[in-house]
DNA sequence: GTGCGTGCAAATTCTTTGCAATGCA
DNA sequence: TGCATTGCAAAGAATTTGCACGCAC
């Protein structure tokens, strides 16, 4: 999935941060990942173009690169806390069961549920966080194939 | 949130397990919660009712009651893990970002929505997992209230 | 008696923090 | 010089595992 280092580095500098070397490396690597990331994965992918990269850089960066959206955080049944590179729009993930291959959709319109949902429950709904999993396309074609 | 005790201890009968002391303070533990709540928090609360309840039990029980489909996890945003009663049917949960509270709603239509991620990333879905989050009908009518 | 269930303590894993050193502007 | 950034080591938190005992059937 394709990121912008360009702009990114724009709205760090906006902030007077700057796109170093480390943080290039774990953005990169969240980028190429095929699939959403934990901390851990990404301190491996990314050590490979960078080997003097430190742990706690990675969280740092983490976190940092989430705050300005660049990276979004995933959840899912059973892993949390997860990242994949952010989409420009509002965007949801969808995660292959099988093989961990995320995918992002824009057309998203939860106007009804939303609406469905606040009149049942009476609560102002700000906020949706929807994740979707099933095969991706090559998973489900060859679903008989063996892991 | 009601949890039927009794089906539960017949679920779990049903492969050879009990419902204990421990693991009943566990249960109502969560169910009595007006939100959705972390293992260590359920360790605090069903210690009042148990005091000599271990953690590790708290553990292993939140898993198996949700391994039943007792207890559902939900994560957002901000917290990851946590546990809420599971209602009866399919259902997803929305936390109030103020207070936490949590209730759920069944009323969920998300034909158009899956159908239209499909259509837009070729994946097969199966699962969806949605959260939403906002204020609760209590928090919205004193959204100036200190906290 | 058999096996589930438990608490405790230890081990592990994950994440955060403190701090001195580095490097760019 | 000034401030962002870093790595390392240590601290801390959360979770899991090993194990022997207790208890229900």
């Amino acid at each position: 999935m394709a990121l912008d280092a360009d702009h990114i580095a724009g709205t760090l500098a906006a902030r007077g941060l700057r796109l170093t070397r480390q943080r290039r490396a774990v953005l990169d690597a969240v980028a190429e990942a095929s699939s959403s990331v934990s901390p851990l994965q990404v301190f491996d992918a990314a050590r490979e173009r960078c080997p003097e990269l430190g742990l706690t850089t990675v969280y740092r960066t983490l976190e940092l690169l989430s705050e300005i959206g660049a990276l979004r955080r995933v959840h899912g049944p059973d892993h949390c806390e997860a990242f994949v590179p952010a989409g420009a729009a509002h965007g949801h993930t969808v995660v292959c069961s099988r093989c961990r291959r995320v995918m992002e959709f824009t057309e998203c319109d939860m106007q009804a549920v939303v609406a469905a949902a606040a009149r049942q429950t009476g609560y102002r709904i700000t906020e949706h966080f929807l994740q979707l999993s099933g095969l991706c396309a090559a998973c489900n074609a060859g679903t008989d194939v063996h892991e």
